[in-house]
DNA sequence: ATCAATTTTTAGCCTTGTCTAAAAATATAT
DNA sequence: ATATATTTTTAGACAAGGCTAAAAATTGAT
């Protein structure tokens, strides 16, 4: 099958082409990985005679559907873990994550479908990341109101409904501005409001505050 | 630290020092790797240097105490995976083995710490061997035949040698498993069989169920 | 359009962990 | 005790995945 390196290059760029919404480049891989571009050139050739991705030189890399369906397949079991280390473990959501690179590598899906039962079929990671369901695809982005948002979704803010003085007033102390990340840590069903996490900070917003802050998930 | 393969390697030695009560030779450290003598001679040398080992060239190898230790954490790790695969994934015993191979060089003190709350500690993996403790100990669990004991001798159930279905499924039928408490009530000089107590139930067996089952004594 | 700066690739080398083939040491059998 | 068999080590090679240095292609600025 595939080797960890190869299985974290593939990661980084499936990665990449979101960020960046096209063809990847050999500087840009070599960034994430932290190795040098030479190293980067010799493991895409590599990676393209085994089909999994698309190189032409100077040009760029693109995964193929093949490729793009195995690297979801690595963050789906990365997330399935962060779950796993959070809510089983007790471990805080900032702790996993060198663990969950570690364990993404296992190689067993009798082990990822148990597990996932185990957890109860979560669809988002301690971070609010969406999990890729066991073919590799993941749910849409789409723009929603932070109240429609479930508990861990994560989402940048993209846009305010309300706009009334008061309202910005209260997102400029609260520090939160068009592109902040907001996860939602906990969700009151009786009156739909929400503890959230804005960049270091976590505090409780009423449902009005969530009615009017237009989020895009991932 | 230690790679993947030096940690095999030490887990190995530690084995075949039990099994073979001292030093260990290239050749049969050569067969339990599946690789070639003079690959263990390259790796040996190189454990030897790190000081987890003693090696004297043509004489064989032993593990230096630091190497024990290490070697009893990977066991450690190994067995408490098991009982999570067991446990928890409802993995039945004997599907569990490949996947810990891979989980127990999963690197994290803490990882294990909380794994090992969460599964409540235990003393015994599902094929009934022992976890050794954090820093390598391991309980001097007298492991016995049942068909050793004497008249009137007590212990737990803690593996069997056979795993075959029909042998299993007979354990099964008469409620003994793993922490199962068995008495020895009366035993025949003749043909080795017994009368043993189970639970509320006694019953007779043959030599050849005491001979398959594993059984710790205090 | 041309020259400079940047990006990417190539070429050659290193380490890890394996192998094969051959040499050396040890063990065994008559 | 000596020849033979077995075990173990050495020497040299290879693949994976990284590196450095230099060459080649692309991009950008005047």
């Amino acid at each position: 099958m595939f080797t960890q390196a190869e299985e974290n290059y593939l990661k980084a760029i499936y990665h990449l082409e979101h960020e960046f919404q096209g063809e990847v480049s050999t500087n840009a891989i070599s960034e994430r990985m932290e190795t040098k571009p030479s190293s980067v050139t010799d493991m895409v050739q590599k990676l393209a005679e085994k089909k999994v991705l698309s190189y032409k030189k100077y040009k760029g890399t693109i995964l193929t559907p093949k490729g793009k369906k195995i690297a979801a397949n690595i963050i789906r079991k990365h997330r399935l873990w962060e779950v796993f280390l959070v809510e089983k473990l007790k471990f805080q959501w900032d702790e996993v994550h060198e663990i969950a690179e570690q364990l993404e590598h296992i190689q067993s899906d009798e082990l990822i479908e148990r597990l996932d039962k185990f957890l109860g079929s979560p669809d988002f990671d301690p971070h609010g990341d969406p999990i890729p369901d066991p073919d590799g695809y993941v749910k849409n982005t789409e723009k929603k109101l932070l109240s429609e948002l479930q508990k861990n979704q994560r989402g940048v803010c993209v846009g305010v409904k309300e706009t009334t003085p008061d309202f910005l007033q209260y997102l400029d102390k609260k520090k939160i501005s068009i592109g902040t990340k907001i996860t939602v840590l906990g969700k009151e069903f009786f009156d739909g409001s929400m503890v959230i996490q804005v960049g270091k900070d976590q505090f409780f917003i009423s449902k009005k505050i969530g009615d009017n802050l237009f989020i895009q998930t991932n």
